[in-house]
DNA sequence: TGAACATTTGAAGAAGTATTCAAACAAAGG
DNA sequence: CCTTTGTTTGAATACTTCTTCAAATGTTCA
């Protein structure tokens, strides 16, 4: 039967499961408000928990919680800087990924 | 104190958070599993309803709802055709955002 | 009209996620 | 040491979201 071939194809033809299970994984990073925020902090300049958290308006806490999840994507990193805990991008693709989809909203403008 | 206006400096160079909301809702789409799928097979070609649940082996049900997600962020659109309804994509950036972030899944290889 | 097919819808349940709060941990300086 | 400051952690809660199932809607065609 035609059809079942043509979804076979079709089928064949897609980015392995895994593959599209990273990619959906990747985008969930940039999917909340405030990891987009920290994100975009952090495109301007290394910052520490607290200076985020002061600059989002948010508790120490809840930034770090996220940072946490930043870091476990290896979309950050953070390296020890006397008590302090600088962040910085960890990943060359995180601005441009952010920039395209900062182009397509305001397109729609 | 220079701390506060630092900070304050940051926040205002900061795109504006309805914008930085938008974005976020804009990768959520692609933040799931389904929906990369789906737009991955439109992205070969149109598709019905019932092509896509086959193809990707899921409920119709499950595939329609997720097509109404899609659609309501303007990310498809469907067209009835008889009583079947063809998908497609709706925005041009849809493939080069996935196309971006594919690459990056790959490069980690 | 009625039967068959395609899609949509709504409610329900399960699973995942973000923030808060309190407590723990780590480093620096008096 | 002991206190202060910065960060992390874990448990609890509130919230969102995905899938399923059953039922409703819409379309074709005999």
């Amino acid at each position: 039967m035609a059809e079942t071939n043509d979804m076979d194809m079709i089928r064949s033809r897609l980015p392995d499961d895994e593959t599209l299970y990273e990619l959906a994984n990747l985008f969930k990073m940039f999917g909340d408000p405030t990891r987009v925020k920290i994100l975009s902090c952090l495109q301007m300049r290394d910052m520490c928990v607290g200076e985020l958290a002061q600059t989002l308006d948010m508790t120490d806490s809840a930034v770090s919680h996220q940072l946490r999840v930043l870091r476990t994507a290896k979309l950050v990193k953070g390296t020890k800087e006397g008590k302090e805990v600088k962040y910085s991008l960890d990943d060359d693709h995180v601005t441009k990924i952010m920039e395209y989809g900062l182009t397509h909203v305001n397109e729609d403008k």
